[in-house]
DNA sequence: CAGTGGTCTAGACCACTTT
DNA sequence: AAGTGGTCTAGACCACTGA
């Protein structure tokens, strides 16, 4: 049934988070439902409570499981609200988060440039959809950004076109219509002049600096599953970065 | 001896990595001892080898200690390459982390601005030493900042003035001579437009866009020890964020 | 109240490092 | 061989949740 092996190169409590992994990944488990309690789960797999819950702990940090005392473990839902707290680390300047709007700008499919499909790890010319969005911070227009998605991965690539939806984070529609768990992402941040159209989208000046940030996020199997490429107008937000 | 008790509103696990922070932080532990193996310091403590492992595991987790299988546990050494692995996160366009020159341009001390008094939690007017520095990214000046000290953590600031010393991490000569050990930080990150100044120190145009980092740095006490802003030239240089 | 996760303990065994 | 940290187990007890 499993294929724990004692004598692994990997410790037990590696080998079983791997395997409740994989049940996530693969729908077994769905978003928002509550798996088995430890004593069961632990019977299954034949492991002690403590292996188990050191596997847990782990998927719980990766917050891909969401553990409370008394209720159970459940699947994380990856709500608007989290998926923002998580991955959008933009403040204004008494420090508070805030939330964007977003108003999808332009949709398009074609072959991956090179970058992108370095980044994507995609082979040359493979097809990537490519989402353009104009988004607000506190009702003015401070962020320019273009998406890049594998066409394999979203395929039929259905857009949440209700300005309802528009407002809800994009990792919310990844996960209910493609089955894509968004876990982690790699940033790298420069500082650049805004083009013409970019301070006509912005209302800035030509020239202005921006930040740029361009993000690669994985999912949980550890795909690279998106290329995000972010302008962020600073003259009233700050991008917040916590180092341990 | 200690002040251990079950029924606290914190977890006996919690309780005891304060104990053990504490004997970091005031020097009974010194940077690079070994501490105690497991056995005596869980009788020593009256706690399990469970619990006092669970501690261990939190303060390896936030770098204050670092332990190794058949060898034993000691106290981080913060040198130079461990400190800039944790807290300069500057990479090339090829991702490889670079090595920073440094040069001190300037070193004073004077009451804190406002800026500096709220980041640093001091009282209006309290005494700062502040330096500046340039530093050079593969031989080209890439970076204009400048660092403002807290005079009561620093009493006399004794600065590295040799040659080779300036290539060292700051931090590791605070903890050196002031027995400061830095844990953690945070940042605000945005865009800025290069000074006459800065343009002339950077070898840009007036007017070029710069990341500008504002960090705040805290020791293993907690306490905000240094207030750093910096002006980092991104034109053949990135700055990497991870986000789990 | 029953059932859940969270804490704490005690002890066995293993893998690694040093002498 | 002796001593270290790393893994795994089994079980007791507590705190919280919901019916």
């Amino acid at each position: 049934m499993n294929e724990l092996r004692r004598p692994d190169a990997r410790p037990l409590y590696v080998q079983v988070e791997a395997i409740l992994n994989e049940r996530i990944v693969s729908g077994e488990w769905k978003s928002g439902q509550a798996i088995p309690a430890e004593p069961e789960l632990a019977a299954e797999l034949g492991v002690s409570a403590g292996t188990l819950r050191r596997a847990l702990a782990r998927l719980e940090q990766r917050h891909l499981i969401e553990r409370r005392q008394g209720r159970g473990t459940y699947v994380s839902q990856q709500t608007s609200q989290q998926a923002l707290g998580l991955f959008f680390r933009v403040r204004n300047f008494a420090g508070k988060p805030v939330r964007p709007e977003s108003f999808i700008t332009g949709v398009t499919t074609g072959p991956a440039t090179p970058e992108e499909a370095a980044r994507l790890r995609l082979s040359p010319g493979e097809a990537v959809h490519r989402i353009d969005r104009r988004r607000h911070l506190e009702g003015e227009p401070r962020i320019a950004e273009r998406i890049a998605l594998p066409a394999a991965l979203f395929p039929g690539l259905s857009l949440p076109l209700a300005p309802k939806q528009l407002g809800a984070e994009i990792y919310v529609h990844y996960r209910n219509a493609h089955g894509i768990i968004v876990v982690s992402a790699e940033e790298d941040l420069s500082a650049a002049s805004a083009t013409e159209e970019e301070a006509a989208l912005l209302g800035c000046p030509v020239g202005a600096p921006l930040l740029l940030i361009e993000r690669v996020t994985f999912d949980a199997a550890g795909r690279p599953v998106e290329l995000r490429v972010s302008r962020l107008d600073t003259r009233a937000h700050r991008y917040a970065v916590e180092i341990v």
